[in-house]
DNA sequence: CTTGACTCTGGGGTATGGTACAGGCCTTAT
DNA sequence: ATAAGGCCTGTACCATACCCCAGAGTCAAG
């Protein structure tokens, strides 16, 4: 029995909602509401109704997830992702809002380093034998120490 | 009128939770969730009730903030925060726990470079032809990603 | 051609991280 | 001494980002 989009998807490795969630490992009512949020292109159905994915979708729900874990919001995401010229966007509208991003994630980075260098002294200083009580990190995130002092 | 902290506050900078919120530009009523929450130590109280903060818990808020801002939840910041809280953690646990949280900072700081370097290659291409429609960012975190590690 | 696993929609609920009162007490400047 | 303004507790509400369920339809293996 042929469907709507045999043509269309004839050759492509095709997805159903189910196997979405698992290979980029969210729960299905996460693919939904990133649809209706238009987080991902809303995708193609079959007569029936269930949607038709592909692997593109699959790796664009899980940058959101990794864009996610590094601080920005699904809003930001949709700012991220929509990032591209269209028919109607000019060079320069695309450029400005690029570069506003652009300085954000620099921010974003500075402040990760100052944590990571941070992280990286306390560990460094640390034998990491003998008992809480003689552990330099633990002093550090006290307050008492030039280490510890980006922590607070 | 002596109160019951005099002694133990004497010749030491204190603030109220108007001037606490005021310094660390946050709401009062985040001041208390953080302390309802266990993010900063509960102060002590003047015998009024009200609440008695130093320059400690100004910063601690703003470590808060900035550690959010980079995509770390509040439990995270948390444990973080409270590895010396641990009665029975030892100081080689510390360790591994610092070490953890090393490696997670140094893999979104990976992972924000290629975002920026992407956005950086989207705003030096805008001179020339735009990206064919498709989505620039999106292969942002493709290939050898942290984001990319857990499939292979 | 059945049957069990899957999908659909719509509506409601949850967790996190706050924010906003209400009603009452405290402080401090005049 | 009094009034404005700050602080107290408790409760309720908010936005974001999901998560679950009911009831109905769909798919595919045997």
């Amino acid at each position: 029995m042929r469907e709507d989009m045999d043509k269309k998807y004839e050759g492509i490795v095709t997805f159903k909602i189910g196997q979405v969630a698992t290979r980029a490992r969210v729960n299905k009512e996460t693919v939904r509401y990133y649809e209706k949020r238009g987080l991902i292109p809303a995708p193609d159905r079959r007569r029936s109704g269930y949607r038709i994915f592909t692997q593109r979708h699959i790796d664009q729900i899980k940058f959101i997830k990794r864009a996610q874990e590094l601080g920005f919001t699904l809003s930001e995401i949709q700012e991220l992702l929509e990032l591209r010229l269209g028919k109607d966007t000019t060079c320069s509208e695309v450029k400005s809002e690029a570069r506003r991003k652009y300085q954000d994630v620099v921010g974003k980075i500075k402040d990760l380093q100052r944590i990571r260098d941070t992280l990286l002294d306390l560990i460094d200083s640390c034998a990491g034998e003998g008992s809480k009580g003689d552990c330099p990190i633990l002093g550090a995130l006290e307050g008492d120490t030039e280490a510890g002092k980006e922590l607070r």
